[in-house]
DNA sequence: ATCTTCGTAGGTCGATCGTCCTAAATACGA
DNA sequence: TCGTATTTAGGACGATCGACCTACGAAGAT
């Protein structure tokens, strides 16, 4: 097999394995058996376990960016781009249970770890800050665009983190809902603090 | 020294690293490092790792309680005792920007390591849960007390763990406040959904 | 058909993990 | 003061970690 389908393969399994286990807990042996090679041949094709890890966060940037192209192309009305976010939390609702925000819990991990690469692991929370913000701008809150689009991901990730700890799908619905009434409110009723 | 009061030593030693860098990284080298103990004695006090674990939630359970305990009896108005909740963000900012919420953390890495103490760890959660929701009953929102009291919590994860990613505490003073006229607006608005 | 390059398998290395044992030291009651 | 119980220190255990090396097989070029 070509060494890029290898390795493309590698990056995928560690991503889903560092998503279900988390960084840490996730070995060169359990990536390896997940793709079905040894684990010597890793070194092949990654040096060491953080460039496996600078890797997935390449993957889950170019996927973060494809989506988030796609809706700004589809979707018109930059309300409805702003409820294809929320409705992240609706479609991975069960991952979501069993493992949390995949970017959120990445980063705390890291945090904890001091891990030179957290730095670039927020970087995935920064591309979807700069597109809500993109999409409140085009709503005509240019001046606050910014904070909503903090608030936005700040509620995203509060819901991941109690529908983890509590298995709660119903409070998901509930607040993703809530979420949306939020969003008709600074539409309708002009800028307020976010 | 008495084995009650090396276990408490242990325990918070225990408590404090596992905050700071996580359950799964933290070893018993690195707790007898810090209470300045061997190793080896490590097994007549606990014979497993799992044992510690779950002698610092019971400790965090404890502390918890007596807080929200302290805070029923000094605040008067139930609005007041909401308002301490929030202010745990702006309290603790420095070390919820370096290592996140210490519940949500460890909820997250033991949901992640499918650990068999995670769901004593949500009872940390519940802990908080069931004295918000008391409190918003006293406002007069016995309804929906529950669903606002998971409102509350959702959002201090959510500023939490952004504030981890991005280290910007002027954020979390800006939720804050948020979260004040966000709840004054319950109080003198009536019953909305959470 | 031969040679060179690319990709893989399997094993080894020192370090560290959680766990466990044993013997010395300390504290305490008879 | 002596003997018993409690607490401690230090090391050893098998397993596993990330990292590394070398030899074998497969593919492609000359």
């Amino acid at each position: 097999m070509s060494a890029e389908a290898t390795r493309q393969q590698i990056v995928q399994a560690a991503d889903r394995l560092f998503y279900e286990h988390g960084f840490e807990a996730t070995s060169f042996a359990h990536i390896a058996a997940a793709v079905g090679l040894s684990r010597g041949n890793f070194y092949y094709h990654f040096k060491t376990k953080d460039e496996i890890l600078d890797a997935v966060i390449a993957l889950r940037m170019a996927n973060t960016q494809a989506m988030l192209n796609l809706w700004e192309t589809e979707d018109e009305a930059p309300a409805d781009r702003i409820r294809s976010f929320f409705n992240i939390l609706i479609m991975n609702r069960a991952k979501i249970m069993a493992y949390g925000c995949p970017v959120g819990t990445l980063c705390n991990e890291l945090a904890k770890l001091d891990h030179a690469a957290k730095a670039d692991a927020a970087e995935l929370f920064t591309l979807f800050r700069n597109w809500l913000t993109r999409q409140f701008a085009a709503l005509g809150r240019k001046a606050d665009a910014d904070a909503l689009s903090m608030h936005v991901l700040m509620r995203s990730q509060g819901v991941a983190s109690l529908a983890t700890a509590f298995h709660d799908e119903n409070f998901i619905r509930r607040e993703v809902e809530d979420m949306s009434v939020w969003l008709e409110a600074q539409i309708t009723g002009g800028a307020r603090a976010a």
